[in-house]
RNA sequence: CUGCCCGUAGCUCAAUCGGAUAGAGCACCAGCCUUCUAAGCUGGGGGUUACAGGUUCGAUCCCUGUCGGGCAGGCCA
């Protein structure tokens, strides 16, 4: 028998489009509702008639006034007010809010999903990080950002993939490629000096210990064979101290790969391809420990082998947007917003890094996407024009393109930042900041702001087990609910028929309207690309739990009253787990 | 030098495409457990939203300038 739920805001803003129709047709305006900071001033509140004015050159509150003569008659709103400049003001009959716990429950994880993206097809790329290394934490963020700003699109009505694209085709990867060899050289017994420029971390170690396992002296050269030709190495100390030191070892490192192609043929193909795979494995791991996964997962490689790249170019070329000069091929970006024209390929022939990119974003509009969205670490803001203009001078709609920066985060461990040294191979590993505060709380932590503000993570924050840590307040008040439901000993199914008029209390009230801002908070957070809007709500949801369980005693001796309890706090529970599970935040029966 | 982002309580941060008296947590002070999880709750003090102008019914939000912080400006990725 359970009574049908209707959508305040939605209903609510279906009456008025009604009354503005009747008092100003031609208007053009567009009706908008927002909640006021104070109960007393309403659950929604209409600024229309303050819109209205400014055009009729008309008192503010005179128009409320009409407009509210006009609204048509509903059950569910109990009075309207004019206030203060000309805002009006709904109260909503607590009937109204009393149905939705049954709704809730009814419609279980269904609950919140919106229709705000109407199906649209959207790609979210994000991590995307080079398969050189182990993930560090600021690829956390980007990894934990995109990951929730995908489900919530997801909830908000978009269809979303996810994408890694995978650099496996630049430099990077051959510089890893070498670092892999080098060590490996070394386990042989040939000393060639380790290049201060290549990768210095200790997994470069172990990728050459597995080689030498696997394939023995296999791929050994001497070290005089390895360094014919190759210009001098500088040192670790030259290195960071002489200012001239690091285009030498620029020029020895190219040299040392060169070597390496040389003398290993299609063997360096091998190192090179295990060296990927082992990294990329690693990494998605990684993630996947984190609770974030992909859909897609998309090679650099394959532009360069399907041709793609040179089709791109050709189809700018075709419209007049590239050049040559100094012998490189230059795109006109500076035609497009960018500050200057950029190179696509070099004087030696190769493409450079932006006309893989000018591939790969062409490729992804052709795929179909209605939107695409980039997640970048903000150091790279510069590189959204020529990217964009890319778009536009091959003739698509560049703002089918958002680029989403999120900045950095400083990891700080006893009131001191942690120093983060990337070429030295110092740095704080993603799954080492898992290990130490755990996945819940790393989550929860990276989210908890917005995605263009820098990130203070408070190492010894997030691993407090106490109240100063807002993940654990969270996931407490699931806790709780989950403890009550259990000393109760029913069934969920069996509080569909709860009599929930009796919630009447100011605490049960509260909660009820903070259930009801749910979809309204996927909404928001969708359309801003901000996840840190659901973290907010459900320390807001489960704040509301908290006092209610304080004022109200659940398990009540009036079976009646208990049972409209228990339906409240089971929809509390399962809204709780919902958002939780936006963020990839696990919800504990027990704590 | 130029461009982008940021500047809100002692600290870390919110503020629903411009809304009403700018909100939380931490820290500090005072209270609440023989009954459903005290990882909780209640109350208190704390602000010229960096600064100066402008736009309008209304500005933390939009515009201009100044100051301060971060990042970026390569035929690197």
């Amino acid at each position: 028998m359970s009574l049908a739920y209707t959508d305040p805001k939605q209903h609510l803003a279906d009456l008025f489009r009604q009354a503005l129709a009747r008092v100003a047709p031609d208007s053009g305006l567009a009706v908008e509702l927002e909640r006021p900071k104070q109960a007393a001033h309403g659950d929604w509140a209409c600024n229309l008639a303050m819109q209205l004015a400014r055009g009729l050159k008309r008192n503010p509150r005179e128009v409320a006034a009409e407009l509210i003569a006009a609204l048509p008659a509903s059950d569910w709103v109990e009075k309207t007010e004019i206030a203060g400049p000309g805002f009006i003001n709904v109260f909503i009959t607590p009937r109204l809010w009393q149905r939705l716990p049954a709704h809730i429950l009814a419609q279980g994880a269904e609950y919140g999903r919106i229709e705000l993206g109407r199906g649209k097809r959207v790609q979210v790329e994000f991590v995307s990080a080079n398969p050189t290394g182990p993930l560090h934490v600021g690829h956390g963020r980007g990894a934990a950002y995109g990951a929730s700003l995908a489900s919530v699109l997801t909830h908000a009505g978009y269809h979303v993939q996810r994408e890694y694209y995978v650099n496996d085709a630049g430099r990077q990867m051959d510089i890893l490629a070498l670092s892999t060899w080098l060590r490996y050289l070394e386990l042989t017994g040939e000393c060639v000096p380790f290049p201060p420029n290549a990768y210095q971390g200790g997994y470069v170690r172990v990728l050459a210990d597995s080689i030498y396992a696997l394939h023995g002296e296999r791929y050994k050269r001497t070290a005089a064979q390895v360094l014919t030709g190759v210009p001098a190495i500088p040192s670790a100390e030259e290195y960071a101290q002489q200012p001239d030191a690091k285009g030498r070892a620029e020029a020895s490192l190219d040299a040392l790969i060169a070597a390496a192609k040389r003398l290993l043929g299609q063997d360096y193909d091998y190192i090179h391809g295990y060296a990927l795979e082992e990294q990329l494995g690693d990494c998605r791991n990684d993630l996947t420990e984190f609770g974030v996964s992909f859909d897609h997962w998309f090679s650099e490689r394959t532009l360069h082998d399907a041709g793609l790249i040179e089709r791109a170019l050709e189809q700018l070329r075709h419209k007049g947007q590239l050049y040559e000069q100094d012998g490189a091929v230059w795109f006109r970006s500076s035609a497009h917003g960018d500050e200057k024209d950029r190179v696509v390929r070099r004087e030696n022939g190769q493409y450079t890094y932006f006309a893989a990119d000018i591939a790969y974003h062409l490729n992804k509009l052709e795929r179909g996407f209605d939107r695409v969205i980039d997640v970048w670490g903000a150091d790279h803001h510069g590189y959204i024009p020529r990217v964009k203009g890319a778009l536009a001078a091959a003739g698509h709609d560049p703002d089918r393109l958002e680029v989403a920066l999120v900045q950095f985060a400083v990891l700080y461990r006893d009131g001191q930042k942690v120093s983060m040294s990337t070429r030295a191979g110092e740095y704080v590993t993603l799954r080492e900041l898992r290990q130490e505060v755990g996945n819940d709380a790393c989550r929860f932590f990276y989210v908890l702001r917005k995605s263009d503000q820098h990130l203070d993570f408070d190492l010894d924050l997030a691993k407090s087990q106490s109240a100063d840590n807002p993940v654990y307040y969270i996931q407490y008040a699931h806790a709780r609910v989950s403890s009550v439901l259990a000393g109760w000993g029913g069934m969920e199914k069996d509080l569909a028929d709860a009599d929930a008029t009796l919630l009447t209390h100011p605490s049960e009230l509260a909660l009820l309207r903070r259930l009801a801002e749910f979809p309204e908070s996927i909404g928001a957070a969708a359309r801003d690309y901000a996840p840190h809007l659901v973290a907010y709500y459900l320390k807001d949801l489960a704040a509301d739990l908290h006092g209610l369980y304080t004022t109200c005693r659940i398990l009540e001796e009036d079976e009646a009253l208990r049972l409209a309890r228990l339906q409240l706090v089971a929809a509390t529970r399962r809204v709780l787990r919902s958002g939780l599970g936006l963020l990839g935040v696990s919800a504990p029966d027990k704590m």
